[in-house]
DNA sequence: ACGGAAACGTTATGATATAACAAATCATTT
DNA sequence: AAATGATTTGTTATATCATAACGTTTCCGT
């Protein structure tokens, strides 16, 4: 799918980012490339979030580039959120997957959305709490 | 741990209530209890979810009561929230426990907080849907 | 070139959440 | 009971996140 412009500008804003950026950092961030209004940051970001380029967390209202070079988001990512050093590891794990499976089955639910966000502190910040 | 007043006020309104609600709307449903101002809500809220009484669901911005007549959090829940309905179900599954484990294992991370939120339709409103 | 769909620009506003500080209440020790 | 320190409360203001609405422009298949 090809993306218009904005949408370029705001992925590879993402894709530049060290860490998760809220929609208003974007929108600072893209001023000098013509952005004026959370609108246009907004739109493209609902555009990316929808093909699964970029994915929302939820516990940061903040956005991120896929992990994976085209995550048409078949399953459902894993997204361990360090709050330290703000890294976001996304991955996807089978155990889980299937752990998934298990509730939505056992319970008969239509699962149209899942979101699996770890908060704590990644390895290398951890040894760093000496 | 014993509650104050407010805080009593914001979890029985949670608990009568069908649905999460958003901090607005247990401000509107209690002013005539004599709460005013946001700060009063997110006060009680704050304390409530750090005791595990109250949960705070990341994907809508809301917050229910505890399942759990006294869940102190050691296992995350998981909550099936159907989009039709409004209702929550909050549960504990062991391959998910199972499958946290191995990912934040896995990875060393240390896991402070646990995010599980799956959206979808629950069974009942899947049947209703001829 | 035409016409419909998608994207864009802009303004305004809605919804969610917290900072800051003074006043009141509570619990404990004296 | 008075003194004291910690917690809770009341209040105002403001920060942060997100979308409605509407007119204009651009894109693209016919």
């Amino acid at each position: 799918m090809k993306l218009t412009e904005k949408q370029t500008q705001v992925l590879d804003a993402l894709q530049s980012a060290a860490a998760p950026m809220s929609a208003y950092e974007l929108l600072d961030e893209l001023r000098e490339d013509g952005f004026r209004a959370p609108p246009q940051v907004y739109r493209a970001l609902t555009k990316l979030t929808e093909t699964g380029q970029v994915h929302r967390l939820e516990s940061l209202n903040a956005f991120i580039a896929c992990g994976h070079s085209h995550c048409h988001q078949q399953t459902p990512s894993v997204f361990l959120i360090c709050q330290h050093c703000k890294q976001v590891d996304e991955l996807q794990n089978d155990s889980l997957r299937q752990g998934l499976a298990e509730v939505t089955q056992h319970q008969s639910f239509t699962l149209t959305q899942a979101v699996i966000e770890l908060t704590g502190t990644c390895e290398q910040c951890e040894q760093e709490l000496d």
